[in-house]
RNA sequence: GGCCCCUUCGUCUAGCGGUUAGGACGCGGCCCUUUCACGGCUGAAACACGGGUUCGAUUCCCGUAGGGGUCACCA
């Protein structure tokens, strides 16, 4: 089979992966995609899935969003390989490889104040030509400046770096684009794009997928890569996923984490992780995939190249179908946590098989059990009052009598009953069912009105019918 | 603005020189039917534009337009 697990580069060792989010916000719909693309990729081809949360910026992160993370990713089922890693214990690590670098020549420390940053921004716009930062201190040999330093990446001039991208393809850039950015802040501590450098490499990382928005750094981190002689990674740059507009999902912007999509839109986990997975990847007609196909067929180089809208409403209609094949008793779970103390997971488990082909999130499946613990009086909607005519409520109360004599009360009798009764009556059962349903349920719309019945048993059923029925 | 990337129905996608351009969501119709759903059938709906290359371009190349990303002592 066609693959893109590997492009040759470094061929003999064993993959590893991993997802390596900033604690600063909960696990958004994008994030999420890439760790399970990353985690997908691990486990197809046999190799490793590691975390490792990026908590550089102690100053905004948190340890909310931290435990929001691993929340979401355990309720997507992405378990990660060994413990998980944490970037600010290795700043140590950091400054030693950013000293490394300068031993060899391929750093140096830079004086420039802000100001004179700023100057030559500013110089650079009055003449309009794209700025680069140029240091006097890149070329200045052993001469050592005044007060605190930065260290930057004495970033190569000539010629082009390339990235053989598993999702983006082959993509060139000039050297001369490239600046020297800053690997050692003033107070000595790394920036990011040395850290994740740094990080993967230790942790041995051989495939790295992320967003797109990465990569132009990839070309940077390319560039201390290299200064160290180390082996490259291959990289995987997924386009971004957009909102219904087209604009960048952002936290503005509608963007919910996967805590929300659980909590309050009511998604079940196999349809967001099935939702996820066809957002920006194909295999060829297939719309539907289990855990395990998915880790079976997934391939990087099936990802497409252009950014996706994420579609609320074909998530809500995976989810139904998920809800549909769920477990009985999982789902009568969940709608009692929902439902509130009133609620009864057996009879709800026994309901459920006719309530939830009704519902596509897990709060129209709790809605649309509403009924069975409804206690007299019923609220009644708008549309099932205006069905509780005099003429129907006289109507009612015929059936009353007549369902009091039923012995089995189970769906069948029921509908042998009722069926009977209508025909006697010369009456459609849709002229019975609608009254009936108003009284048993309060609204216009539920399950069969023999499930109904059933489900309420004859002693609720009767009362209810009985408030209603006149004459 | 510089650099990089992208462009098939409204949306997610299949397609990888020759197809009636397929599927899914959504939308319309029909069937099923006690309501609402589910399910089944069915309809409308796309290759951004302009040049090449080729016997032949949705597919390859180059432009144009449009969209996106990125240009910090943030990550």
């Amino acid at each position: 089979m066609a693959s893109g697990s590997d492009n040759g580069t470094q061929p003999e060792r064993p993959i590893v992966t991993r997802f390596a989010p900033s604690p600063t916000g909960f696990l958004h719909i994008g994030g999420a995609r890439t760790a399970l693309f990353n985690w997908l990729y691990a486990r197809r081809n046999g190799g490793k899935f590691l975390l490792r949360i990026e908590d550089t910026d102690r100053v905004r992160s948190t340890e909310a969003a931290i435990a929001a993370i691993l929340d979401g990713m355990h309720w997507l089922g992405l378990d990660w390989d060994g413990h998980e890693y944490y970037q600010s214990q290795f700043w140590a690590r950091h400054a030693e490889v950013a000293h490394e670098l300068l031993a060899r020549g391929h750093a140096y420390r830079c004086w420039m104040s802000q100001e004179d940053l700023a100057a030559q921004r500013e110089r650079a716009q009055a003449e309009r030509r794209p700025f680069r930062i140029e240091s006097p201190w890149r070329d200045a040999g052993k001469s050592e400046g005044e007060g605190a330093f930065v260290v930057r990446l004495k970033a190569p001039r000539e010629g082009e770096t390339v990235i053989e991208d598993l999702v983006q393809g082959r993509v060139a850039v000039q050297n001369a684009e490239l600046d020297d950015f800053i690997l050692l802040r003033s107070d000595g501590t790394p920036t990011y794009m040395l850290a994740v450098v740094v990080d993967d490499h230790d942790m041995g990382v051989t495939h790295v997928v992320r967003g797109d928005d990465h990569l132009n750094n990839a070309f940077r981190q390319l560039a201390i890569i290299k200064g160290m002689g180390w082996p490259e990674p291959i990289y995987s740059h997924v386009p971004l996923i957009h909102g219904q507009d087209g604009a960048k999902l952002s936290k503005r912007h509608g963007a919910l984490g996967v805590d929300a999509y659980r909590d309050e839109l009511g998604i079940l986990p196999e349809a967001m992780f099935n939702y996820l997975l066809r957002l920006g990847w194909g295999h060829g007609d297939q719309e539907e995939f289990t855990v395990e196909e998915a880790t079976q067929v997934f391939d990087l180089s099936g990802v497409g190249k252009a950014p996706s809208r994420f579609d609320i409403k074909k998530l809500l209609s995976l989810n139904g179908h998920y809800i549909r094949h769920a477990d009985d008793r999982r789902l009568a779970e969940i709608v009692a946590a929902k439902i509130g103390p009133q609620a009864d997971v057996a009879l709800l488990t026994e309901a459920m098989p006719v309530l939830k082909t009704r519902a596509r999130d897990m709060n129209e499946l709790a809605d649309g059990a509403g009924f069975l613990f409804k206690s007299l009086p019923l609220t009644m909607n708008e549309q099932a009052q205006a069905l509780l005519t005099d003429e129907a409520r006289a109507l009612l109360a015929r059936i009353s009598a007549s369902l009091r004599a039923e012995e089995g009360w189970t769906t069948e009798a029921l509908e042998a009953n009722l069926k009977a009764y209508a025909e006697a009556q010369g009456l459609g059962l849709g002229k019975l069912a609608q009254p009936l349903r108003a009284a048993l349920t309060g609204q216009t719309t539920s399950p069969g009105i023999f499930d109904v019945l059933a489900l309420l048993g004859k002693e609720e059923s009767l009362a209810r019918i009985d408030a209603q029925a006149a004459g």
